[in-house]
Parts: structure tokens; sequence; C-alpha cells
DNA sequence: CTGAAAGCGCTTACAG
DNA sequence: CTGAAAGCGCTTACAG
């Protein structure tokens, strides 16, 4: 029985029930409201007795504590801004699926904003300031833009930047091992028996283009081979690039048997080339790609890449800026790395006897 | 001179400035807070004077309301779940993008939820109702699952449908016209020449799947030409159904000049298979696909298809959902069809002699 | 058209 | 370990 069931109403009384509250739970577990909320906020110092009596109020009652109510009266309040300008579309779906469950999780709330490279990156800061953002989450490839790094710091916002390949002293950076990871790829192909293998590298813009450039090399290097700069390309991690780069590594003289692209629509983008060009994969070339994003299986054959765990990062991302923003003592950048996996799939394959031309 | 600034700590006093509330605003504008609340919430019935000084008071203070106080005062908190099973990673990329903002601007939460098809309706809405969901919004596949509309509804919540081809009676819905737009697409490649063309179908438990087939054989069937079965193939909108279905396609006696598949998933691997058994595209083999997303131009050649507006259709799905919750008179179920654009790029040509095979 | 009062549901800061 | 009091910033429901 709560007290709007008395049915008066007074002056600036509110409608309708809403639901059971802490005092609800209190009345019920015969404890005060005081209590409960310690309870629900796990505070250690609650008698285990007393505990259980809450929590099976809790229980009974259905009771969902209310968000709004809890971070007006703590103050606390986290909003996240999320800024991305052109990741691919499978590796934004990805991130977006981590990142806005983990913020939800956490009682955080995500504001997605597109932030074009040409645009300000003071009248950005502002607009994050007006919308109260207390915290930016930097996906690739804003991870990597240092003014913005700079401009959002000054600003008195946390960061965390997602993929980078060099973490900031401004802000918490989750990563993976690009270098290995390329290292592994490489290793794997050369494995296979392949000498002459084409590099497809990413935007020069993004500083974990160049990990899985020496990844690459080390690979190379290792297995004895003498790198030939020639069957090295830059792209961008689009497409388009990754087919002009395929295209040409495939008209050298000496064309390589295998092409490692530094992400998965470049990938797939070496094998458009190379149907393109009456070659079969991966009986003709190999190929490889990275990221295991959507792209990776959207394309026959299906590509072997390296798994980089998106949305976990993502969420991983999320937890840190939470923890910074509500306990002043975590605001020490961090530095989390997590692990890649190999996923072998259709496109590559043992080095067969030279092909005809 | 705010209050907080004679340093005095009483009992009960929070700690830490907060930035601008509406009595700061009110003091400035020498107005009640109230009316401060009135015109931040645009009532009417503020003179125009009134109006002016207030607006002063707030841009000069910086002024944004508080989301949490309002939505705690309020009584008003919209909690909308969003449901997704596996659309492609493309889709959901542009779903998300366009619900979470205008989510965002409309001061409503967004949970992200995952459904497995095997999963348990009662259990999914039983989740919902614990986290406090009031509204559901349902991008394909899940926009057609009759039962999962059925059990949300029992529970009382709102529900809005994403490109449905069967607006239900108990949901909001946003479409295109499906048939139309399949029909403008197959008549282009019918005003290009062509009179054998394939088409590649949807996942037959999507009601858009045979929207899009009519409005494919009403487009024959008005350049005159006989409809012939064994060119109509049933796929589910994966890449690997597309390839599979583009084989058959390719395989027959008599093989297509052009193949219509109805998303760009499908048409990518269209387009692999034709390259696969050496056609070159377009000039042996036109291809259209469906819905512009990411995929159609992660492919050589790029794809011609329907452009169907994903993000503002999440953008108004949340919006008609919103206005139910704080509404009741919005609850009346509506239908809104935005326009679909045919987006014309490089993977279909005019019918050129019969191929050499 | 404007304002004074009360309350939304929770937590902070104390006091025991 | 537990509780009574006050307040978070806004809006509802009135009364003028």
């Amino acid at each position: 029985m709560t007290d709007q069931d008395n049915g008066r109403v007074k002056r600036g009384q509110r409608r309708g029930a809403r639901g059971p509250t802490v005092a609800d739970v209190a009345r019920l577990a015969q404890v005060s409201p005081m209590t409960v909320s310690r309870v629900v906020n796990s505070d250690p110092k609650v008698h285990e007795a007393t505990r259980a009596k809450v929590e099976q109020a809790i229980a009974e009652l259905g009771y969902v504590p209310n968000l709004a109510a809890r971070s007006l009266a703590g103050g606390r309040q986290c909003r996240i801004g999320l800024l991305h300008s052109n990741p691919s579309a499978a590796y934004l779906s990805e991130f977006l699926v981590g990142s806005t469950e983990q913020a939800n999780a956490m009682g955080a709330q995500l504001l997605v904003e597109h932030f074009e490279e040409e645009a300000s990156r003071d009248a950005l800061a502002a607009k994050l300031l007006s919308h109260r953002v207390d915290a930016v989450l930097l996906p690739p490839p804003l991870s990597d833009d240092v003014l913005l790094l700079e401009c959002i710091n000054r600003a008195g916002m946390v960061m965390a930047q997602v993929a980078t390949g060099a973490p900031s002293p401004l802000a918490h950076a989750v990563t993976i091992d690009d270098e290995a990871a390329a290292y592994a790829l490489t290793a794997r192909l050369t494995g296979l028996g392949h000498r002459r293998i084409g590099f497809i590298g990413g935007a020069p813009n993004q500083t974990a283009s160049a990990l899985r450039r020496n990844g690459y090399r080390r690979a190379l290097a290792e297995a004895g081979i003498d790198g030939d700069r020639r069957l090295e390309t830059t792209g961008d991690f689009t497409f388009r690039s990754g087919m002009e780069c395929a295209l040409a590594l495939l008209s050298l003289d000496e064309p390589p048997t295998a092409i490692f692209a530094s992400n998965d629509d470049m990938a797939a983008a070496t094998i458009a080339a190379a149907h393109r060009m009456g070659l079969d994969v991966p009986r003709q070339l190999s190929v490889c790609g990275f990221d295991d994003t959507a792209s990776a299986t959207n394309v026959w054959p299906e590509l072997t890449t390296a798994r980089q765990p998106v949305a976990d990062m993502a969420r991983e991302a999320v937890r840190l800026l939470v923890d910074s923003v509500f306990d002043p003592k975590a605001r020490t950048p961090r530095h989390v790395r997590v692990d890649f996996s190999l996923v072998l799939r259709a496109s590559d394959a043992t080095l067969m006897a030279p092909r005809a031309r």
C-alpha cells in the first residue's frame, strides 16, 4: 500500500504511480530508505542479515532504481560523446553495439556525434561541453588525431582512444598488438611457401598502419626474405584504394603470389582485382585481411584474417571512461591491450607451381 | 553570484558547483523559475518581452537544462529498447547512428538488445519490462515477427516496425514502397534492353521480400516479357545465399543477361559469382542491388541500387515512439512511408550482342 | 500571462 | 552498521 493509494490529491502532487521506490522497499524490509540505497549500491558495511531482508523485498516488489533520481541526487551524471568520422560501416556497427550496451549497463548516456575532418576542433569541443559531455570515446581514425586530443583535453574532458598505434599520455587507450597480429598473418603466408608477398598498407595518418607494416616486414626478415619495396603499397582502408593497390601489385613484372591487406575491405578489393585479372583466389593468389569485420565473410572466397574484438574493445573503453568520470583517482590514463586471434578461412593456400601468365 | 558561493556547508548540503540552474537564470532575468521553465519548454503563453529577457539570460549563463532533473520532476522517462537479430552490419550501422542521434535529441534512452530467434519471446518481454522499457524499436527481420509483436503488445509497450512489408495494427511502421522500388529497378533493366532478367529474392520470412518480387514481376509484365519461373530464386539476404542463387542462375541453359538481387550483399555475391565464372560485369551481366548500404560501393564495379534511407527511417521511428510514450493520444498506430531513390552506378549496362559461351 | 508551493526518487553529509 | 534531514534541478498543479 503506497501513499498514493489514499486518493487525495494535494497541491503540487503528481499523477500516476511509477513503480516501487526505495521507500516502498524500505517499508517492506522494515529498514530506512538509506539502507536500501546502501544495498543497491553494494556498500560493504551493511549487515548480511539486513542485506538479505532488503534484497528479498527488492525481488518481491520488482524494484529497479530510477536512474534520473539517482544521477540528480548523486550529482553524478556521465555523458559520453562518441565521435566518429568515416570508419567502415562494418567496423562502426560492431563498435556501436559494444559501446551502447556498456553505456546502458553502467548508467551512462551515449551521444553519437559525426565529426567531419574539415570541421573545427574547437567548435566541436564547445559543442560537446554545451551538451554536458564528460568523456569522449574515439574510434579510429579520430583516435589518432593529436590536435583533437589536445583540444578535448584542454576542455577538461576525459578520453579513450580505441585501436590507436600511439596511446597518448592524455587519454586511456584500448588496443590490440597490431604489430604482432600482422606478423602472425605474414608468417602464416611465408609458412605456406610464399616468398613474394605484397603488402597493402592502411591510411598513413592512422598510427596502426605503420605497426602492421612493421609486423609484415619482421615476418619477411625472419623468413630470410629480402624485402622488396615495390611490393609495399599504401591505401587508405577503403575498398577503392585496395583495388588500386592490388591492381598495381598484380601488374608488376614479378607479381606477388600472396597479398596481405591491412584491413578486410582492402582485402575484399584485392580479391575483386584478382578476379578482374582472371586470377583464381587462392589457387593463383593468396589474400589475407585484417579486423574480421563483416566484410571478411561477404566475399568469395571468405577471408583469412586477424580478428580484432571491436565490440569488446568499445565496451572496455566505455568502462574506463565511466570509471574516470565517477572516480577522479581513475583518471590516470590506462592502456588496456586485448588479445587478437587468427581466423583461418579460404582465401589463402600453399604456394603452387609458378602460375602461367 | 550563486548561493553556493557563500561557502557555508549545512547538513545535507551538496558539494561542488554544477553549472547554472533555472534559479540562476530566473534571478538574472528577474522572473520566477517557473517562467524560465516555460521558456525552455517553448510554452506559447509567455510574453514576447519576457521570453526575450529569459533567453538572453540563458545565453549569458550558458544554461543547459539538467535532463535528470527534468525527467524526474516531469515523471516522464522514455526508454526505448532497440532489438536486433542479424541484419547485415552495413544496415545495422546506419540504423544505430540514426536511432541513437534521434533518441539523444529527444531525451530518450536507448537500450540496445540482441535477440536470438531461438530465444523465448516471453522472457524477452519480461526482461524489457524489468529494464523499464516503454517502447520497442524493431528493424528487420524482427519487424516481421508477428508473435514478437503480439507478445510485446500484451506487455503494454509501444512498438515501431521499420522496413516491414506488413504494417501491423499493433505498431507504428516506417517503410519505403518496396514494390515500387523493385519495379523501378527492374524497369531500368528492361529499358536497357534486357529480356532475361534473373531475380534473387530475400528471406521468405521478411514481408518486404514478396513486395520486391511483385515489383520485379510487374515490370516484366509491363515490358511484355513472359515470366520464366526458373529465373526466380530465393535467398535469405546473406552474401552466401546470393552466391548460391547467382551460380544457379548463371548455370541455366539459357542464363539471364541481368540479375536483380533483393539486397546489396546478395548483389555483391552475384558479381563475385560472375567473376568466378569468368563473366564481365556489366558487359556480360548487368547486376542491381537494393538498399544502398556500404556494400554497394565495396564491390567492383559499384552497384546500381535503390537507396533506402535507413538512418532517416530509424530517426522517424524513434520520433513516433517518443511521441507515443509522452502523449497517449499519439499511440494510435501510424504508418509513415518515406521516399526511395534510384542510385545509378556501374554494375548495369545496355544489353550487348549475345555473349559467347 | 506569471508565480509560490510541493514533490519527483534518490543520495550526501552528518550523527549516532 | 544504521537512520533522520536536507537537497539535487526541474515540473506539476494550482491560484491568481
